[in-house]
DNA sequence: CAAAAAACCGATTGCTAGTCGGTTTTATTT
DNA sequence: AAATAAAACCGACTAGCAATCGGTTTTTTG
């Protein structure tokens, strides 16, 4: 899966906001960017189609909103981007540890331990 | 960045064996994959030219060696595919890692325990 | 029913990976 | 040094996808 810019600032935007048409979502990019209604109906039907969001209507005009949580997507993306960046031994979800954990400062480091525990609290030890 | 799945292929090939020529890697695919020997070299000039790999003459031939390790273009890869998704108070690489904490298992989660004292010392406890 | 709003359709542009034929350059061999 | 072999280089083409938007159809509403 790949997401172009555009569509990831209107992902965005959507999870802040929950729900959205295009119209109001047009209208809240307008003062950020250029472009057409149309542009935006257009990406909102792609993300739609990707399954990325939901829609209902309301009245005569459909209202969006994410389908996924964003962290799941996050995920989602950097399995999609590492595969087949295989090593023998070492999985890749470790060497992208490997290679995050040198952006973090102390206090990220403190919360990742953190979720380290909880992790295993949750797991009941029962994992690979 | 974008890398497609012969790129990445090739980069694979080069972290395991070092430094190669488009003959051998080419060789070493004919196995798996079809495709002429030109192909191989466009892609190895292709990533060549991202700066991913570098080159030297060998008599008459380019011999390419990866110019980035494997956890550099990990993590290069998922801040590019991570990056606009924002959240206001939690950073993308943090929320990378809560979700992809959920796929590791007790080892895995040892190690990258592990992995996070080590960054400690590494930082001197300097970083943001 | 008429006007307005939105959805839908279709087409274009631009970018990138993958592909490979053919030509030029470079090296080797006789 | 000429002939041959090997590789680099060039250019072209295809395919997929994001972004873009004009124009038409459908739906809603006054």
């Amino acid at each position: 899966m790949i997401l172009g810019e555009l569509e990831k600032q209107v992902l965005n935007y959507l999870w802040d906001q929950g729900e959205a048409g295009a119209k109001q979502v047009h209208h809240a990019f307008s003062s950020t960017r250029s472009g057409s209604l149309n542009t935006i109906q257009s990406t909102l039907d792609r993300l739609y189609k990707k399954k990325l969001l939901s829609r209902r209507k309301s009245s005569h005009a459909y209202l969006y909103r994410p389908r996924v949580e964003r962290e799941s997507l996050i995920a989602q993306l950097i399995r999609d981007v590492t595969q087949e960046l295989k090593q023998q031994d070492q999985n890749v979800t470790m060497a992208a540890f490997a290679s995050l954990t040198s952006e973090l400062g102390d206090d990220e480091l403190d919360q990742l331990e953190a979720l380290i525990e909880s992790r295993r609290q949750l797991d009941g030890r029962n994992k690979p």
